[in-house]
DNA sequence: GATACAATCTGTAGCGGCTACAGATACAAG
DNA sequence: CTTGTATCTGTAGCCGCTACAGATTGTATC
């Protein structure tokens, strides 16, 4: 027997760790949907909400953009095929990996760099040099 | 002996790669100093004004932001000593290392999880699975 | 009921780091 | 002098929030 109690955006806010203008955002952008409200108002969430908002954060844990995961949640709602998932998954995997040879490449330049440095004086400091350099 | 050519944005864009929007818009938030202008106002540059746009542009790749390259053109601009700008290099590169590992655990996860997709039907898809529940 | 105080409401503006226009001038070549 | 390109200013948009202000509800206590 499901509970199907209702509650304010305060405990939904609370249950899902999302902060309480971002679940506001999320409705104005579509990604979660307008709530009923109470006569003055304010918003009635249900579990479907909650599990629907737990999923979004999870997602954007996992670096997936709000566009990424409109997508997903496209799915999801239709009769989806797994490979479909896992398709956009692979897809943000790539993303997610040239970001991380990016960063890495920066890691290295500054760490070699940084390394040669030894404090001394202004002249032949080995980062500016770097720094006012383009790239070979 | 210098070469003491004075050249416009259209020429410093093509020689720095940095789009001539961008170098009105660190103008704009004075990261590249105002240069002198023609009688009918178009912007005349020089060479240290390409050195220091090369300096902010190598900066850029290496991801420090544009707040973090405003001290390092002061602490250039000033008397500084290696130390200072090792110093910012080092924090700069903390920053760096946890966004490797950041996204590195993202990686992690979607990969193991998409290995275990199999392209079954929709209702045990494991992508799903673990978007859908809080990270434990 | 009245009252106090918390929770929520709407709407707007800001962040960083650009990028993309529109509409008006300026400059260089023929 | 005309044509065509380069540049000018100013404004608005992108993403994913976050932070207000000022008004209104909801709830607990007396």
């Amino acid at each position: 027997m499901a509970q199907n109690r209702e509650f304010g955006i305060g405990e939904l806010s609370q249950r899902t760790a999302v902060n309480i203008e971002t679940i506001r955002y999320y409705e104005r952008v579509g990604l979660l949907p307008s709530p009923p409200r109470t006569q003055g108002g304010h918003r009635l969430y249900s579990s479907a909400h909650r599990k629907r908002l737990v999923f979004i954060r999870r997602s954007r844990e996992l670096g997936f953009t709000l566009d990424e995961i409109r997508n997903l949640l496209g799915l999801v709602e239709g009769s989806y095929a797994c490979g479909d998932v896992q398709e956009a998954a692979l897809a943000h995997l790539k993303h997610i990996r040239l970001k991380i040879a990016d960063l890495r490449r920066m890691e290295r330049t500054l760490a070699d760099t940084a390394a040669r440095c030894e404090g001394g004086t202004a002249a032949d400091c080995p980062i500016i040099d770097v720094l006012s350099r383009a790239p070979g």
